[in-house]
DNA sequence: ACTCAGGTGCAACCGCTTTGCAAACGGACA
DNA sequence: TGTCCGTTTGCAAAGCGGTTGCACCTGAGT
């Protein structure tokens, strides 16, 4: 949440940098480049995991908006494909931004007591994808698929503590 | 939904019958035989694929418990084994009888328009869960995978349509 | 039958998300 | 630069799945 020199300097040019290939596509989609949907691509921008719309909201700072914008915002760049849902199976849905223009298909392994998330670049689940389309005669079969378990430092404050060995934890993610 | 002669006939017999296996899991966890516990575990054997707490609550007819009542069985049963939950991503979780005692690993390939759901044996995921334990240092790793599509019967009632290319669906399930 | 931990119904509540509406804004065009 | 129109925003209310506090009820051991 390292924010750049927001009060004195250059106040005026901050919010017109991110004019790249994202601006261009809300273009090319009659979608307008607003001030509150700069913020969020930027926002997104700089951080390397899924955020929840909430999370986004807290990091616009200066920029604020309101949260249904942010809401309605993700839906329009979710369907645009600058953005790509994910959901942790906490219901809260988390956005990852599509950078390069190429989907970057992958999952996450997210820690069941401190949340922490990592990426997972292999998916076996292409050949499988196309048995099921064959075998059940189903069409545009996509998945998601995503990954739960505690994470090393989780286990050390575990073993410190009494273990809780059926439910290991009722605050955090859980499959 | 068909229920049994449920006015005139055998009243106090029909709660009775289910004092199979699962009742004496309950008692195994001096968790009380109750009717409305008996009433959705028989809601469960009588349908294939996973229920919402709303489905449960709507299949329980005559047997009519509170909604919460359900959600609070459901999540015990879940907690004694006796009962899988899904997660199918509309925010409604689902609930499946674990008949056999054993987990009985599997997935769920869903219409994207009708909600049809089909169940998945193969699972290709176990090798790449060690592989994750070993790289990333966690342990307890789990999973959760659906698929989604179109049915063989949407697929056909979408072309007669003008089909809608971006969205298919804003009611039903999306990944 | 007595007793009490566990379970239920009811109603209020929580968090995430959506929606209706009037005002504000972006961008094309003159 | 000014006008215009469709898009977007803020605000507030509501929808929805799920949880919780509390008083009353019930299953099951004695």
């Amino acid at each position: 949440m390292k924010q750049p020199c927001s009060q004195h300097s250059h106040p005026h040019r901050l919010v017109q940098q991110p004019l790249t290939e994202l601006t261009e596509k809300l273009r090319a989609g009659s979608r307008k480049v607003t001030v509150p949907r700069q913020s969020i691509l930027d926002v997104l921008r700089r951080h390397a995991h899924p955020l929840t719309n909430r999370e986004i909201h807290a990091a616009l700072g200066k920029a604020d908006c309101d949260l249904a914008t942010i809401y309605r915002n993700m839906h329009t760049l979710e369907k645009m494909g600058l953005v790509k849902r994910f959901d942790f199976g906490d219901g809260a849905a988390r956005f990852e931004l599509i950078t390069d223009g190429s989907d970057h298909h992958h999952h996450h392994l997210i820690c069941r007591s401190c949340s922490t998330v990592i990426e997972v670049e292999e998916c076996f689940t292409r050949d499988l994808e196309s048995i099921l389309a064959q075998r059940h005669g189903f069409s545009d079969i996509s998945h998601r698929l995503e990954f739960f378990g505690f994470c090393p430092r989780c286990q050390k404050s575990q073993t410190t503590s009494t273990l809780p060995l059926d439910p290991p934890s009722k605050t955090a993610l859980s499959p």
